[in-house]
RNA sequence: GGGGGUGUAGCUCAGUUGGUUAGAGCGAUCGCCUGUCACGCGAUAGGUCGAGGGUUCGAGUCCCUUCACUCCCGCCA
């Protein structure tokens, strides 16, 4: 393409262009000023290209004022650099542009935050100047992958046979799951609308609707407070359902999706390529959490059955354990000749989390407990503890005493930070995993009421009149994640789409059949027209972007995020608005500050 | 809502046990320099030390309150 803007873009002029007069357009990047002569590095989205110019040029004075980072378009001719002025850092290193005449096309004002720099710099600049912190390399090409990403990923979905379908924004507020965000109707004084949470029940009438196999790159809402892997307001899936399905062939699709994809944009070795598959049981008590991050290889053992041996004699445990706590712990390999501090600061740390600290012995030859609690152990018990949980002589063992929740609590943070100590964990691998058979009811520990523990439109497994309903905590769904690297990639289910099955396992978790017909009546009505077995899942498009540029913050995936406040601080969201609004909305404000 | 960290020049940071006029690099402005690619050299400007209060002869430094940003917990079917 050439206009009046350019013939060429920074990235493109090579040996074979010499001689050619061109016209480039681009920020000034860097400027080297030799007095005399003047090489002016010009930057555009694809590359630099270094101009020059000196003293014999009318222009010279006037450019060598220019401020970095205004936009000038070149003339010029492109010529031959010697031998040792080559750049082998750039693609058009081996020539330069011998400027003419330049024409200034935006100038810049004094930068509130420097291009050329790889320093980091606080969030708050460059938010409120997100337009010039995207500049950036680093960034700039996190973007660029993003969008490559969305593109490979949409590729592979239509190739599949899948269709890809818009749902609505403005919806209705769900009772489940996350906070909503709330928008007024003008047309409905006094209503609201919310935003998705997810398409999760439009996706689910597309596949009553006929359509066999959708797919989207959804806009989700959800209005909860914001963590470095969580952005505040809105994040993206690739939501998707297929009709006619079990739980294997949402599997199928997915897992060569993720791995094509992985494959295609990262370097970084796959683990697995066929995902193992961990039941949620397994998970919590193997890791202490549905999350696992399988590139680190500790394991959490309980030994609660310890315990209540008469040849242990660590009362304060046994005191517990009579009371119903339960004991885990976590086995360090060869880890006897390590400095005294080691434990102390893992300890030390575990009492900062919050726990009562973790316990920790050595198994030295001999079959001694070495440290602050092994006197407590008998030969014949330390035997035991090697038998349930693999450890061997010159292994450490961290212990940990409380109840269930809280322990899978502080044991997946204590395997997270031992293998971080001891340097266990390899950063050039995706570890992919899927954790099933989710159980569809969990006990609130609080209430004692029986909820449902994640997607209630989820299919409970086994024969449908042979599920025991007596027993709803032992009813275990359709229900599957993807976990990368510790990351919950992906949440999806085989769908429940028999309308009385639905109301039984609502009537257990306390919702009476109308308060079900009404507050999912679009689903429950349409379920009852036909419809077809149903799956889906969504992995989360900003964390996949987030792990293959090996960023550990989303906001650096994202091009203009909010901040932990949820404020767009370039835009100036959220903001006030006046009352002539307020009052088409029939909305006042209790007070204002 | 709770806990941790941070806050000093436009940007990134240093600032000792409380002690004279708060420093450096980058950037800006001015000057010198014809082969740099983080060009080099010299000079100048630029500060309510996040804000408020307190202790003290004296506070960037100690104490209290508060604000902002960030990380974590809660929350996230």
């Amino acid at each position: 393409m050439t206009n009046k803007y350019r013939t060429h873009n920074c990235n493109e002029l090579r040996k074979e262009h010499i001689g050619n007069d061109v016209i480039l357009s681009g920020w000034i990047n860097k400027k080297r000023d030799h007095g005399n002569l003047l090489f002016i590095d010009l930057r555009d989205n694809y590359g630099v290209t270094q101009c020059i110019i000196d003293k014999e040029n009318s222009n010279f004075g006037e450019l060598e004022k220019i401020q970095l980072e205004t936009v000038i378009r070149v003339d010029g001719k492109v010529v031959n650099r010697s031998n040792e002025t080559i750049n082998k850092e750039i693609k058009t290193g081996e020539i330069e542009v011998v400027i003419k005449k330049f024409k200034v096309l935006g100038t810049c004002k004094e930068l509130p935050l420097p291009v050329f720099s790889d320093q980091e710099y606080a969030e708050e600049i460059r938010l409120k100047y997100r337009f010039l912190d995207l500049r950036r390399k680093k960034i700039h090409e996190n973007i660029i992958l993003r969008s490559k990403v969305i593109s490979f990923i949409r590729n592979q979905m239509n190739k599949l046979g899948f269709l890809e379908f818009q749902t609505p924004i403005l919806t209705s507020s769900s009772p489940e799951g996350a906070r909503d965000f709330l928008v007024p109707s003008r047309l409905n004084p006094g209503k609201f609308y919310a935003l998705p949470q997810a398409p999760q029940q439009f996706k689910q009438l597309i596949m009553v609707s006929g359509f066999d196999k959708y797919f989207q790159i959804a806009p989700c809402f959800r209005d909860e407070d914001a963590r470095a892997d969580r952005s505040p307001g809105e994040f993206y899936q690739l939501d998707l359902e297929m009709s006619f399905v079990e739980q294997e062939d949402i599997f199928n699709v997915v897992e060569k999706l993720l791995v094509n994809t992985f494959k295609e944009f990262s370097n970084k070795k796959l683990l697995f390529n066929k995902f193992p598959r961990i039941t949620y049981n397994e998970a919590m008590l193997k890791y202490g959490s549905d999350k696992p991050d399988l590139r680190n290889p500790l394991i959490i053992n309980d030994i609660t059955e310890i315990f209540s041996r008469d040849d242990v004699t660590f009362e304060i445990f046994k005191k517990l354990v009579k009371s119903g706590s339960i004991v885990r712990c976590i086995v360090t390999k060869n880890t006897k000749d390590k400095p005294r501090s080691f434990f102390d600061n893992i300890d030390k740390w575990a009492k900062e989390q919050g726990a009562s600290g973790l316990a920790y012995f050595t198994i030295e030859k001999e079959l001694s407990g070495k440290g602050p609690v092994g006197k407590f152990f008998s030969k014949e018990s330390l035997k035991e503890i090697m038998r349930l949980t693999g450890a061997e002589v010159g292994d450490s063992i961290f212990l940990a005493c409380s109840k269930k929740k809280e322990l899978e609590k502080i044991t997946s943070l204590a395997r997270d930070k031992i293998a971080q100590d001891l340097d266990l964990i390899d950063n050039e691998i995706f570890a992919f995993c899927w954790v099933v058979d989710y159980p569809m009811f969990e006990k609130d520990e609080m209430t004692n009421k029986i909820e449902f523990s994640h997607n209630p439109f989820s299919m409970p497994q086994g024969e449908i009149n042979k599920i025991n309903f007596e027993k709803p905590l032992d009813i275990l769904a359709y229900q599957y994640d993807i976990v990368c690297n510790g990351i919950e990639l992906s949440s999806g289910a085989i769908r429940n789409h028999i309308p009385e099955l639905m109301y039984k396992l609502f009537s257990i978790a306390g919702y009476s059949k109308e308060i079900v017909d009404k507050k999912f009546s679009g689903m429950i009505n349409a379920l009852s027209y036909g419809a077809p077995p149903h799956g889906g899942i969504a992995p989360g498009i900003d964390r996949i972007v987030m792990l293959l540029a090996n960023e550990k913050n989303i906001r650096e995936v994202t091009m203009f995020p909010m901040n932990q406040n949820a404020q767009d601080l370039m835009m100036n969201a959220p903001s006030d608005v006046n009352e002539k609004q307020l009052k088409e909305l029939n909305i006042s404000l209790k007070s204002k500050k």
